[in-house]
DNA sequence: GTGATTGATCAATAAATCTTGATGAATTAT
DNA sequence: ATAATTCATCAAGATTTATTGATCAATCAC
């Protein structure tokens, strides 16, 4: 359960920023079809193999994504399991207290 | 609604690279027992007022607080439609299609 | 008015991130 | 065995982002 506070807050950070690319969204986007090689993904995005080795790379160190080496090709596909996550930090966003404050001194 | 495709994508990861920084979600936290100035979240964060007014403005840039002047001070509060947002990001990654495929070929 | 406080902004530096092209390992085809 | 394909990784450079200290405008207290 990743929410703001505590030890988790590095991991959510870490979450967030694998979130915070287009081109990683654009993959993201791409892989809710189904699990893609990375030949595939190159096809489909039109970039560079290595650029795309890199953001492929990101997202699997947040968790977002796994792969399956089969033979020469590696597939990737999204890890349900980190977007449970992401919805937890959604959900701990959502518990915000209602300003009931006296005016407050500094 | 900000999703992972379209011209949305730009916004979508602008709100993740909000939340991609452990003193923003630290921020983010304090905001969500209701709203402080800048000046409560410098005691609170023990950092360099600076530091912090550059953070602020990140979140208040996409969106995820905003701010109230009153007098000598500036009141930061969540934005709950902020969140909504991220909710709906979310919600697009939980389509996620059975991996259904033939073999494919590269 | 003077002086103190809140908070933004700027300039300079430091640090992290992204892109590109090259190389190399592993697998498959011939 | 040789050659081709898939993909990761590395080094170099460019671009972004973050930190620090200084300055400035606005508000409030005296």
């Amino acid at each position: 359960m990743p929410t703001l506070s505590g030890k988790n807050r590095a991991k959510t950070a870490e979450l967030c920023h694998a979130l915070a690319d287009e081109t990683r969204l654009d993959i993201l986007d791409r892989l809710k079809e189904g699990e893609r090689c990375v030949c595939e993904l190159t096809e489909a995005l039109q970039t560079g193999q290595s650029r795309l080795s890199f953001h492929l790379k990101v997202l699997k160190g947040a968790g977002l994504i796994h792969d399956r080496p089969e033979g020469r090709w590696i597939y990737y596909a999204i890890n349900a399991d980190a977007v449970e996550e992401l919805g937890d930090l959604v959900a701990s966003l959502k518990t915000v207290r209602k300003t009931v404050r006296p005016s407050p001194r500094c």
